[in-house]
DNA sequence: GCTTGTCCTGTAAACGCTTACATTATAACG
DNA sequence: CGTTATAATGTAAGCGTTTACAGGACAAGC
């Protein structure tokens, strides 16, 4: 590889020359810009980012991690994040935590913050490793956290509203003449799962809407054990008439389970979900599932032109933002008046 | 952020001796050690991935460029390339191309090959543009390339066997009775395109079965226009009882199509496709489609592997491979005997 | 006691770049 | 013609590491 060494002898000039030249800079004759820019291109010369991360402190780059960037949820955030990156002069990459392994999270994520990006952006939870947060704490790397409110971290957060998101799922099913409304749960070790079952919790209270015994169901992983908890619930002396799902994951495996019990979604049970997850795996071949959305494309964009601006308004980068995003209902198949 | 300097002048050693505990080197006594470790600790110190890198000429790192990483389509292959990277000491880094632009791919390029990553893999059509191409022929970074084979490149190249994969799938369709079989297929531009519409035809001609008037039909963008394009082809005179669809975006449509013309499939019309895609965008909701499948979890791990066996073994590391995956049938529900 | 070897530690150069500062050449001005 | 401003270029330090080499302390062997 060439270095600017190698220019600058076969140019005849000094290092500094090269330099100016290679970054666009006034003060260089016409004539000798020609001359470097020749070599340079004889040369097939790139400058090393190494080398200028390390004297400018800048990388111009962004790093996003996630937890299973292959899971076809993040279809929308993914779209959010490039489409937010085009047209700025910011390089982004992505880096996929395997399975949510805390290790693997750390090493990422020291790994970016250390003289290879110069703002991150975290998408996941974050909650259970205090090693993780207290490294952030002081990290001189501007952050984005997405979906994740945590109270003693000091920097941008773009939050979804999911309590509010709940109560708007719940009191939608109310008003379609639901009264028998179960919920299956997500990880109740996660925020997210405490915030949506306490919307349906508080809704049905509201509404003075009795939840029978069983009518609560939690699923360890959300994807597998939502088929059996709706089976459940199926077989339940008062069925309910309508199943709230804390994600359209679930959702879709409830909507199966009831399929292969000969039930059909919504005339003889309604099903709503979250997250309104337009891309399901497995062949998915049930209706389409009325659901709570996240604007996830909108915060994808936000979340990296926020990080752009505050990199490059250097002064006013200082403040972050909190942000909350509410979710919308998107009305589909899977939900009928009675 | 503390630099090896600060921790050095805390704990009264010199550089070295911090750059020697850092690494893990047996040279160092244990009341120094230990000593090292604990100012570490207390400042948070963490190394300066640019400076090593700068130093070093080594990242321990791996950079994918893809086109669209939002696309479902690349379910598996992130799949495979995310175990590829378990358990190695390799950071992998994705990059996504927004539609392709070829500005942003070399782009990408250059940035991950100047100093920020060991070794790339990519993936998708870089025919088309010379100067990537002239650029990745001399650079010193190791390349990995998917399903491109450039002949004037000596990389490593991990190749579907196009050709064959479609043999197979009209040999199948032949083999279930079918003769009058159309063939809707991709941007005729891309390589892949070509080999497996050259498979049709030759299989076609084995087999000494005439292909009708109108019984090839190329997409424009594959996922929208595949819809059409198979409206048309139900609208001949002498329709085909099979169509074979280039990709399983353009069979999704097809089966769409077939479902809105109120025709069953696989009885009233038999449809397959290539890529055994499990994730499609899109809802879709008609019968699971018999396909030919790429192994592309399996192509994700080897080309990781590949490049960290290469990248550690320096000697061997010079010999590029080239490597031909064949592709296998998916029998589901698409394809009916006639 | 001197040499030799071993172990630990320090010194300083190097990686490839940017940039403050110095220097030189040239033009402008009275 | 001397002074001064302006423009173009060069010099050298520094970014945070690693590592070849040197040096010192100490034990072992003669």
């Amino acid at each position: 590889m060439a270095t600017i060494k190698d220019i600058a002898r076969e140019a005849g000039v000094s290092l500094a020359t090269v330099s100016r030249v290679i970054n666009h800079m006034d003060n260089v004759s016409d004539e000798v810009r020609e001359r470097v820019e020749a070599v340079i291109k004889r040369l097939g010369y790139n400058p090393n980012n190494a080398a200028r991360a390390l004297v400018m402190k800048k990388t111009n780059s962004i790093g996003i991690v996630v937890n299973n960037l292959h899971d076809p949820f993040f279809y929308d955030l993914i779209r959010g994040f490039e489409n937010g990156a085009k047209n700025t002069s910011y390089n982004v990459v992505f880096c996929s935590v395997l399975g949510g392994d805390v290790e693997t999270k750390e090493r990422y994520i020291k790994y970016l913050t250390n003289g290879v990006v110069d703002a991150v952006v975290l998408y996941g939870s974050y909650l259970s490793d205090e090693r993780i947060v207290s490294y952030l704490k002081d990290s001189s790397v501007n952050f984005a956290m997405i979906e994740n409110d945590i109270p003693e971290l000091n920097c941008n957060k773009l939050l979804i509203d999911n309590y509010n998101g709940s109560k708007h799922a719940v009191e939608y099913l109310i008003s379609m003449g639901h009264s028998d409304i179960a919920y299956i749960c997500g990880n109740p070790n996660k925020k997210v799962s405490v915030e949506r079952l306490n919307g349906y919790l508080d809704t049905m209270h509201k509404y003075n809407l009795n939840i029978s015994d069983g009518y609560i169901q939690y699923t360890t992983s959300s994807y597998q054990s939502g088929y059996d908890k709706m089976k459940y619930l199926m077989k339940l002396d008062r069925r309910p008439t309508a199943v709230y799902c804390a994600d359209d994951a679930i959702a879709s495996k409830a909507v199966t389970a009831a399929m292969d019990m000969n039930l059909r979604v919504p005339e003889d049970v309604s099903i709503m979900g979250f997250d309104n997850q337009t891309v399901l795996p497995d062949g998915y071949k049930g209706p389409d599932i009325t659901s709570m959305a996240q604007p996830l494309f909108e915060i994808g964009v936000d979340s990296i032109q926020l990080l752009v601006n505050q990199l490059d308004n250097k002064e006013t980068g200082s403040e972050t933002i909190r942000k909350v995003y509410d979710t919308y209902l998107v009305d589909k198949d899977t939900v009928k008046r009675i």
